[in-house]
DNA sequence: AGTAAATTCAAACAATCGTTTGATTGAATT
DNA sequence: AATTCAATCAAACGATTGTTTGAATTTACT
């Protein structure tokens, strides 16, 4: 049986996803999970915590699979990151993230397009770390682009991300219905390549 | 003097573009309209009238335009469109409406990230002519690929643009950063090109 | 077993939500 | 000038919002 604060934050994670976070109501989160309305007071202070919690929980996770596969790369490759080693590393967690609920990876799309108060208090003490990292790590990837120039792209490629996942179930299904049985990152993956490792613009 | 109506439309896209539908009360847009708070349901009939009301003039715009170029550049090509002439009709209408305000498209990605209902009664009847029309001048340009491969691409090409949108600020300021003074579309077009006009995959 | 802390509970809090009412104003038409 | 209709207004509607209270209950530790 899990606790009350494991069952709130899946139900409002979903909840939150779906709806958003003014969308959503702690009445229709604790009716779901059927806890007492005062729990999430008690567990989390206030209706912000609580979307705060669910944040930090899942970026955590996804950080820390995303670092794991960085250093493993950099490994691998002898300092000498590729393009499509740093690729994948950024976006193979998300798909972990996705294969395992269709609806909680929605929540990152709500991070970045809530309220500008929310997202301000979020992004950066959650993604910044992250950030700083692969962008480094595209750099030295792509040491014959001006470092601008390889922000840009890397912008790109995190737009894409968010985008695809503000469309994920048509993706989804027009992803089933291609040959070669790939997955969706994997179809993002090479999307992107073709894209993000250009030769540099005159 | 703009009329209530058309005041009441602006300041909304404004506020809801920036806070979404859930977030943003009719009681904060008629304070900052400076109308009476009976107005809206007297015009619009609902909030959610409302927000029909502002997504519908919005995409007719862009629709407009969209058709007009896309018209314009099956005429220049007889009939043989290129790739990167429908990916223009596509997306440089968007730059205009981006350039009139900064927070006005942001409304777009309401429309898209809002809750399922609200996506479900709006997607379908304003966007569902500008698909048909653009996937299948996109198939003309790619004669050679199936059509869902070319579905694929252009839920690609839409999912960038409403994650670009997502994260205009930080694009905006980074694309000013760029050598060369492209245009913020201008790079998206040549990251697209780069992806979407790319042989089929084996 | 007895104590103390952590948790859950029903109930109520003030504040805000979208909407409606009915009277009042203004402009257009007869 | 009288009438009509659309527009605006202050005020209030019931419902729902996030949060707090203080008592009841469960859990953990001596």
């Amino acid at each position: 049986m899990k606790d009350t604060k494991t069952t709130i934050l899946d139900v409002a994670e979903r909840l939150f996803a779906q709806n958003g976070f003014a969308g959503t109501s702690i009445r229709a989160i604790v009716e779901e999970a059927e806890v007492n309305i005062a729990a999430i007071n008690y567990h989390f202070k206030s209706k912000e915590g609580l979307f705060l919690a669910i944040i930090q929980r899942r970026f955590k996770q996804i950080e820390k699979e995303r670092f794991r596969k960085l250093d493993s790369h950099f490994e691998k490759s002898n300092g000498k990151p590729t393009v499509e080693g740093v690729v994948r590393a950024f976006l193979e967690p998300v798909q972990q993230t996705y294969d395992s609920n269709d609806q909680v990876p929605k929540i990152l799309i709500r991070v970045f397009s809530e309220s500008p108060d929310l997202k301000e208090k979020i992004i950066k003490p959650i993604f910044g770390k992250t950030r700083e990292r692969f962008l480094n790590a595209f750099c030295k990837a792509m040491p014959e682009l001006p470092e601008i120039e390889v922000q840009w792209r890397f912008q790109f490629l995190l737009s894409s991300m968010v985008g695809l996942l503000v469309f994920s179930e048509e993706t989804k299904n027009i992803t089933n219905l291609l040959p070669g049985n790939k997955s969706f990152i994997e179809r993002v993956i090479e999307q992107t390549l073709n894209g993000i490792g250009r030769p540099a613009p005159k």
